[in-house]
This record gives C-alpha cells, structure tokens and sequence, in this order.
DNA sequence: GTAGAATGCGGAGGCGTCCCCCGGTACACG
DNA sequence: CGTGTACCGGGGGACGCCTCCGCATTCTAC
C-alpha cells in the first residue's frame, strides 16, 4: 500500500476511530502550520492532535501527504473563487482579482507555495484532481481576458500559475511585495519590445551589439 | 559578539591556521552545496573538510552566515558582469541576458534563491556590500534600458530583482521553466492593460462588473 | 449479546542532525 | 625559548524523523 492510498484509506475506513483521528489531525495541522510554518514538528502535531506519533504516519505517511490534504481545500477555495468571478463584465479585473486570492491562499501557510509549484507538475499527486479542477477554472477567466485582447495568444495558462507561485513563494517572506509583484508581472517589464528573451546559450556580449 | 562579527574576525585574523580553516571550509561548503543543495548536514561539511565541529560553528555560527559567504562571490560575479554588458548597443540584450545569468547564477545551489532574497531586504546582513555593489551594477543596466523607452519609468529595480528571484526560486525545483518564465515577466502579461492591478481590497466581484 | 477477526492505536527507540561547551593545543609575541 | 591567548576538536544533550510491534477498539457474524 503506498502512502497515497494509506491517505484515502483511512479517510473512509468503516472504524469510527479512525476517522475521527483523521479529521483531527487535519484540522490541527492547519492550525500548527498556519502558525508555525509547514516545517512545523510532526511530533509536536502529534502531540496537540491527542494522537499517537505512530498514528500520524499512519494517516499521512509523509509530511507532503499533510500538505496536499491542506492544499486541497485551498483548490477548491480558488475553484469556487474563479467561478464566481467567471462572466464578469471586466475580464482584466476578473482575473487580476483570482490571481490575488492565488496569492493570499497560498502565502497563508510558510512554505505551502513549494507544494504549490510541485503539485502543478506533478500529475501523480494526491491532489491532482484538485488542483486540475483549479487550473480549469482559472483558465476560463484567463480565455475570456485573452479573447478581450489583454493577453497575446500565445501565453500559456500553466506558466501564468507558476510565475504567480513564484511570486507567491517570494511573498512568504515578504508579504508586502506581493501585490507590487504582481503587478510587475502583469505589465510586463519590457512591454514593447520586440525580442522576448535572447536565446539560453546568448550568455556572450549581445549578438550585433559589439 | 555576534555572529556577523564572528566570521568577520575570523576571516582577518592575525593566526594562521584560522584563516586556513575558514578557507578550506568556504571552499568545502560551495562543494558540498553545489553536489547536495544548501540544506547538506554541517556535520558532513566539517567532516569533509576535514575540521572539527566546533571550529566550523565558530567561523560560521549559522547556516545563513555560510550562505552568505558564498553569495558574496555570486555578487561579485553579477557586478562585473554587469559591467562588462555596460554600453552595450543593445540595452534590451544587455539586461535580459544579465537577468538571464542572474538566475543561472542563483539556481546553482538549490535553496539559495531564498537566501538572495533575503538579503536583498536584510540591510545588517554580512553581504549587504556586496548584494549593494551587484544592484548598483545591475541598475546601470536597467537605466540604460529605461532610457532606450523599453521599460516604463515608475518600475523600480528592486522590485525587478524580486522578482527575477521570485523565478529563481521556482526555477530549482524546475530548471527548464527559468527561461520561458523570464520571458513572461518581461514581456508581461497584459501589457496593454490601463489598470495594473485593482486595489488589494477589491476582492468582491469586480468594480462596475456587476 | 457474544466471540473472533480485523483494523487501528500508541509510544518506545534507533538514527541523524544541530549546536553548545570546555579541556587541550598551536600559534603570535616578546 | 617561554608564556598567554585565541583557536581547535569532538563529546554530548536536545530535538526531529520515522519504524515497529504489543495492545486496544471496533466491526461482523451468529
């Protein structure tokens, strides 16, 4: 039994105990981490869980495990958040409006953006069906700007999210900036110009430049 | 005395087999992270450079103080390559190709970028000259560019680090998005959109959307 | 209600890492 | 060459991670 089904497992085991423990755990890891960070101790969640150490790995055999139960109900937060912002009369608002909340769900917890950044590469996660759902919903708002003109055709969804989780992940230090990267990130440093990026390997001093 | 003095003193001290010591183990550590990523075991870089325990916490009483010696020679690297790319004919090449070595430089040992992050907003910490040296050089760069009319006016330098160290971050987990993820900052994504961003509390359904 | 089987519980303990601390030693200085 | 000082080394306590197995609780069948 690997760890992704040890999770599932107990989640719907018949024997009450079990899933009690398992909800406890649960909501006691969101509060832990929400306070300490996601490197919190796993003992010390024990601990404050009234549960065995043993028992914590039995429900999450590793600490992603943990994390990607959180991290599923952060989707599903910004699956409901895209939807109701779908159709707005602003798609530029509209999905400015997402990419904030992306940001402020995901920042909540130190460390959480990692797990973000993973599990949108990761299509063997736990948390997959979560997180598609997300990239789905968010990538109707994301169309809808996109037919309105706002964003060239050829910018792709997925990379839109992990500019955003690497914005988010610098945020988690400083939470300030978030916005101001953001919109950084929007407008665009070099907006006009017509060169996107030099080739990886044009690390000389500028082609018909010396 | 603290621990930016500590390192400092031990670096200029009168003894000998100081300096050697704090040599040997600079030397080790950027072994020993490039192989395994700045969170190696201490015990493991003093054993390799062969030096006690004792003596590796004496010279550097923390990780982040290590880090920070490494990183200095990461500045020193950026500024005068920054300076090389000065004058260029074409500012655009010149400072995406900087940013561009920028992130190489950064990602080369994994957990580093946190560390470049940090210190960009640490004014006490044992690097502040250099990561000053390195903006200062990296900004002639961005002015150059500015001046050409590529980048709008208000966009401040240090928001630009941020976030290409936003990138570099997510970049260690994923080295090949570094480049396209470059691209889409610079380019942004909606370029041409009035409103950078709504104002942080705008989270309802989007102004005059309704 | 009861007995047996299945499943989950708990925490001791092994291991690795971090870091402090102090007895001993090598070096600078006169 | 002698002396004091600053540095060296590694033992050891504290802590976190994770495994393992005897015991308790719950489920199921009758």
């Amino acid at each position: 039994m690997d760890a992704k089904q040890a999770a599932r497992t107990s989640a719907q085991s018949g024997r009450k105990d079990a899933r009690r423990n398992h909800a406890r755990l649960l909501a006691t890891a969101r509060e832990l981490f929400l306070e300490q960070g996601a490197d919190a101790s796993l003992d010390a969640l024990a601990r404050r869980a009234g549960v065995g150490i043993g028992t914590l790995y039995r429900h999450f055999p590793t600490r992603q495990n943990l994390l990607e139960a959180l991290l599923t109900e952060s989707y599903d937060n910004l699956s409901s958040r895209a939807r109701e912002l779908t159709g707005s009369a602003s798609p530029e608002v509209a999905l400015t409006t997402w990419l904030q909340a992306f940001i402020t769900e995901v920042t909540e917890v130190r460390g959480m953006a990692a797990s973000v950044m993973a599990t949108l590469r990761d299509e063997r996660s736990e948390v997959f069906t979560s997180c598609t759902s997300m990239r789905a919903a968010g990538e109707v708002l994301f169309r809808e700007a996109q037919r309105a003109g706002l964003i060239p055709p050829e910018v792709e969804f997925l990379d839109v999210l992990r500019l955003v989780g690497a914005i988010a992940m610098a945020a988690e230090q400083e939470p300030d900036v978030a916005d101001r990267l953001l919109a950084l990130a929007l407008r665009g440093l070099m907006p006009g110009a017509e060169t996107p990026v030099p080739a990886a390997g044009a690390e000389a001093r500028g082609p018909g430049a010396g």
